[in-house]
DNA sequence: GTCTATAGAGAGATAGAC
DNA sequence: GTCTATCTCTCTATAGAC
């Protein structure tokens, strides 16, 4: 039942299934969560999702389509403005990390997904990072700007996991590893100081002037 | 049943129970690994596994241990060489990427261990990483140099999460973002890259002559 | 739209033979 | 030590009432 033929009421139900399988598959894994939890969540009983997502995976590619859909969304927004290349590069970098603070079970779920996405199963993820990689080239690896631009030559990809990979294992293991302190990985002030880390090390990586063979 | 009660035939078993454990745990993660499988790639059957662990939880956190206990060991013996502070704190980093670089497997059951411990469920990592946490402390943060010495002020755990943050998803991620290159990140090539690279963004995380505020 | 009831598959655990 | 056979539980999916 796809979200546009839908009343008031069943577009609402269909939202607050869609929010409570985020933030169950996210905290437990697809295997980890029941569609019992996920109803009881909403206050409904397990077989009226059905109506929604006619199984458990479809229901979750819909959450991974919500999640990466809104990314994309916020990324394609924040490079449509005509930057110079070094801001435009900061504002995706910035956009990306005031994402993940935004939705930090979006952290855990690509964390797992990337887990599951061996070089055997790799069409899973694929498909919904494809947009964005496509994105990141259109906007910034195939721009005039960056071809004129002294940048230092490192691969992309290695700049593209650092960035992905530091914000994402932050925000996730964070309140894990640190159950004394209490500090909140995405409180504001926690957020800015690790993307301010992070745009210092990407800006770094991509001086040329700084030498960057072993 | 305990390794060191067993002959030679059982322990033969015994290890090729954990070491095709840790791989399909590893790949799978642990509700999508049965133990008919694990079974099946020893050559024995499902029954027989429970002859050295007494269920699936008790194999998986014999696993963990092993992954955990290796790397403790590797870098505990890379600490135990007397060098000056900064030569300590990249032969860390460095043993660290050799470790994950061996064993690859490590890195998604890592991933896994993040994206499963919430702020309720904790326990289960801290149990591993503690230890871990500890050696850095005495070998590293709480030795006369590192008072001395004139570092920028990093909060430790945010250099510990960026390191072990990027190279676990860059092994893991890599080969599953890039089914087209033929890349391997766990080749000898990308892993001196990746490691010079974080090498560096070390360095210039400690350094104190860099500004540090926004 | 949401419910109750039930069918059916999958997988871990256990008993006991060899 | 390793096997076969079986028990049992959990959870998804389906049928059909309201």
């Amino acid at each position: 039942m796809a979200a546009d033929v839908l009343g008031a009421r069943a577009s609402r139900t269909r939202g607050a299934v869609l929010e409570a399988a985020e933030e169950l598959f996210s905290a437990r894994g697809f295997d980890g969560t029941r569609l019992e939890d996920i109803a009881e969540r909403v206050g409904i009983r397990r077989a009226s999702i059905v109506y929604y997502f006619k199984d458990k995976r479809e229901l979750y590619e819909a959450v991974l389509a919500s999640v990466f859909g809104e990314f994309h969304a916020a990324l394609a927004a924040a490079l449509a403005r005509d930057l110079p290349l070094l801001e435009r590069i900061d504002a995706a970098v910035s956009t990306w990390v005031d994402f993940v603070g935004r939705r930090p079970a979006v952290a855990r779920i690509i964390l797992r997904e990337v887990a599951d996405a061996g070089p055997d199963r790799r069409s899973a993820v694929l498909e919904y990072t494809q947009p964005f990689v496509d994105l990141v080239r259109k906007q910034i690896l195939e721009r005039p700007d960056f071809a004129e631009a002294n940048l230092a030559r490192v691969d992309p990809v290695h700049v593209a996991s650092i960035v992905a990979g530091t914000s994402v294992f932050l925000v996730a293991a964070m309140p894990a590893l640190l159950p004394d302190r209490q500090l909140n990985p995405t409180s504001a002030e926690q957020l800015e100081v690790h993307k301010q880390e992070l745009l210092r090390i990407v800006r770094r990586m991509l001086d040329s002037s700084e030498s960057q063979s072993a």
